[in-house]
DNA sequence: CTGGTTGTTAACCG
DNA sequence: ACGGTTAACAACCA
């Protein structure tokens, strides 16, 4: 559930807090998280210093003196930073040791990653080098967007969830994304003219940008435990099955697409162009 | 006990 | 090949 905002923010306050610090022992209780044996990942990390943390689709890469430490929350998680005298939370896959005694707790709901990889073979790593197009990054224009979904059967919804096509939004801000450029989740890529291309385009990064502005989603803490400012009330049409839509005030639906769920005002958002 | 949920990948099918 | 569907996988809750 963490989506790129929350990622985003994440990789922020990691920075901020471990930038030239460096990690001594890790405690590995999930070893099928790992990208490697726990006890070689434990001796790979040891002495490494914190160089910096970004973002990558919904990764966190930490570059370390040779390595790059790439998280993955999968399905809903925290990193928590405790002081040396802090207790720890009692559910947890991992804790990262600072030199000082800090430590970093990482949690998740299921399915998280948490990989070592040597900095020159970031590249081989699949799951991080297959990612698409940073949905905030300047190269991502309209045109750019538009191109993805020229010609294709796909839906536009699966297309933003592929993570190998844009990185990093998830079901949660997809409810919106679609629903703040007027486009139903069904529609094939190539049924959107170019302005709904536009619209689509606006919509992924106004609702990204609202989401990193309010620090994150409510539901997900940062470092230091405090959830984030984008609670319920700013969802437009996600999870509010029978609220009236915020636009014309129809009742909105709930429908199956795909795997997924998803939240529509079918008045707004008509299947028919 | 059942099923839904939320992400990602692979396998399978048309 | 493209894309949809399903299952599977570290849970958890109602």
């Amino acid at each position: 559930m963490p989506e790129l905002p929350e990622i985003l923010l994440r990789a922020r306050e990691l920075n901020d807090a471990l930038a030239g610090r460096a990690f001594t022992v890790a405690d590995l209780r999930q070893p099928k998280c790992l990208n490697m044996a726990a006890d070689a990942f434990t001796i790979a990390l040891e002495g490494q210093r914190i160089h910096g943390a970004h973002y990558r689709g919904k990764w966190i890469l930490a570059r370390l003196d040779a390595y790059h430490l790439l998280i993955n929350l999968g399905m809903g998680g925290e990193i928590l930073y405790h002081e040396a005298d802090d207790p720890l939370p009692n559910k947890l896959q991992a804790i990262l040791q600072l030199a000082d005694g800090a430590r970093l707790s990482i949690h998740f709901w299921w399915f998280g990653h948490i990989h070592l990889v040597a900095s020159e073979r970031l590249t081989e790593h699949a799951l991080t080098a297959s990612l698409g197009l940073d949905p905030l990054a300047d190269t991502f224009t309209p045109e750019a967007l538009g191109a993805l979904l020229a010609g294709r059967r796909r839906r536009v919804k699966s297309l933003l969830l592929d993570q190998t096509q844009i990185a990093g939004i998830g079901n949660m801000y997809a409810h919106d994304i679609l629903f703040r450029a007027r486009v139903h989740p069904e529609r094939p890529g190539y049924s959107l003219c170019v302005d709904e291309v536009a619209a689509l385009h606006a919509a992924i990064q106004e609702t990204l940008q609202k989401a990193i502005d309010l620090g994150g989603a409510f539901w997900e803490q940062n470092l230091y435990g405090a959830i984030g400012g984008f609670n319920r009330d700013h969802l437009l049409v996600g999870y509010k099955e029978g609220l009236p839509c915020p636009t014309c005030a129809t009742p909105i639906e709930k429908i199956k697409t795909g795997a997924t769920s998803g939240f529509v005002c079918p008045s707004c958002q008509s299947l028919i162009r």
